[in-house]
RNA sequence: CGGGGCGUAGCGCAGCCUGGUAGCGCGUCGGUUUUGGGUACCGAAGGUCACAAGUUCGAAUCUUGUCGCCCCGACCA
């Protein structure tokens, strides 16, 4: 892409509204741009990062097992009256009526919806295990949203719900969701950690918030630095393994780590040495919950059991903030200058600046390279402005892509360009070959 | 929902107290200049001063109401 063809409104200055530096950066960057309090456009660059997140968030979910769907944003109240939450949601849910006065609603969450699919085609112990998913627009009316896309009014998240015939395999599914998070969140570059969550009326432990740690979290939580020292990394998983599945959820369970919701200071200080206690701010970027039978029962879900019995289903949720992770990632992954994206979610893969534009040995250095990176099949930003190398270097490093390669008539007096990366600014005079050949290394299987 | 603040050009702001035909910086457009870290200079375009009612000869400025946005707190399956 050219960039005097792209759609890239950056801003020099920040907008007096945004307070956190993901926020800030979003609305310099040229990603979104509010509508109203809690809602946003997403522009061009800020679009493509939310796909790649949603397409990472697709993969691992159907690599773990669950089944894409789509469910509408507009729902009906009756199946809300059913599971009795229309009265209990409160002005948290955006209601509204069609023409004919029937009371319709903007759905904050699907559980009912996905039930009442559930229950009207499966009927059998032969049709559990499953776990289907979409990611859609929400919509919950905060009382006050805040710090941009992280928190909303209107949100593009990822639920999944399961459905098993008893808890015990009920928890494989919670498991494998579990698992599934680690290696979701592990491919965006965040180390999030699965922390013990309020779990309602049914207990037990199943229920898990994963939060990534930054200064500017709105959650205080209580962490054994063990965790922390955990690698994901790309280890091999079968989903279908249970043993393998549950002891892997073991190691990230098995040290403390809770929010402030279920800290417990007398039993971090038993279970934790001293030098080990880690105290700081998390943003929530995921949420898994088995809640039994609660939406099942009263929406009359119910299998067969292998000896004819009629049982009503066990469910669990299953929630990632698609949205709130591009703000996420920025806070986790920033410096003074901007923006510095991983390569998994970074809306291009790099950037090409022109140092001398209108040159001609310069402008054809660099259209040339444009080729050959495209031909590479990379994704490629190219800054064929007339602008300064200041101004060019300085946008670049504001919209944070990982990569750059720099031309200018110093370098092509030797053939050279150089490489530069984003996260430490060291920087690589190569050939353009080479530019074009370790770019494509760095980015295979990505 | 309690408390506080702000709506003036695309963005950041001044002007308001003490009413008199709206200004600065950045950005944009045209030109000269410069050319490896947001060059310098000249010129230009761009605003129903959030909206409504009122006071006044005259309102961005004073009064009242409405709307919008932000911040602190409470809230957030």
């Amino acid at each position: 892409m050219r960039l005097t063809r792209y759609f890239l409104p950056v801003l020099k200055e920040t907008p007096a509204e945004a307070q956190i530096v993901s926020h800030r950066l979003m609305l310099r960057a040229g990603m979104v741009r509010q509508a109203s309090a809690g809602i946003y456009s997403w522009l061009p660059l800020g679009y493509k990062v939310l796909r790649r997140i949603e397409e990472i968030v697709h993969q691992e979910q159907q690599r773990a097992g669950a089944i894409p769907v789509l469910m509408p944003t507009i729902q009906s109240a009756d199946l809300w009256r059913q599971s009795g939450r229309y009265d209990d949601y409160g002005p948290e849910m955006l209601r509204i009526t069609d023409r004919h006065d029937r009371d319709m609603l903007y759905g904050p969450t699907n559980e009912e919806q996905i039930t009442e699919i559930f229950q009207a085609y499966c009927s059998s112990y032969r049709d559990v295990p499953k776990n289907l998913y979409h990611i859609q627009w929400k919509f919950r009316d905060e009382v006050r949203p805040r710090f941009g896309v992280m928190r909303g009014r209107e949100f593009l998240m990822k639920d999944a719900y399961s459905f098993d015939l008893d808890k015990a395999s009920a928890i494989h599914s919670y498991n494998q969701m579990m698992v599934s998070y680690l290696r979701t969140f592990g491919r965006m570059g965040l180390k999030a950690v699965p922390m013990r969550a309020e779990s309602g009326p049914i207990g037990g432990d199943y229920a898990h918030e994963f939060l990534i740690l930054a200064e500017t979290g709105e959650t205080q939580v209580f962490v054994d630095s063990e965790l922390l020292d955990l690698n994901f990394q790309d280890r091999e998983i079968d989903y279908h393994d249970q043993a393998q599945i549950q002891a892997i959820c073991d190691e990230w369970t098995g040290a403390y780590a809770r929010t402030d919701d279920t800290h417990d200071q007398a039993v971090f200080e038993v279970e934790v040495p001293k030098e080990r206690q880690v105290t700081a701010r998390g943003i929530e970027v995921g949420h898994i919950f088995y809640f039994g039978t609660k939406y099942s029962e009263p929406l009359g879900a119910m299998i067969a059991t292998p000896e004819g019995e009629r049982v009503a289903v066990h469910s669990g949720s299953y929630g990632i903030g698609v949205s709130r992770l591009v703000g996420g990632i920025i806070e986790a992954s920033h410096d003074d200058k901007g923006i510095i994206w991983p390569e998994s979610v970074t809306p291009f893969d790099v950037g090409l600046v022109n140092l001398k534009q209108g040159d001609a040995e310069t402008d054809a250095a660099c259209e040339a390279l444009y080729g050959q990176l495209k031909a590479a099949g990379l994704d490629v930003l190219y800054d064929d402005r007339d602008e300064r190398a200041g101004a060019k270097f300085a946008t670049m490093e504001l919209i944070g892509l990982p990569w750059r390669v720099t031309i200018g008539p110093r370098g092509l007096q030797s053939g050279t360009a150089e490489l530069t990366w984003r996260r430490t600014g060291e920087t690589h005079e190569v050939s353009p070959e080479d530019a074009v050949s370790r770019l494509a290394e760095t980015y295979r299987g990505l």
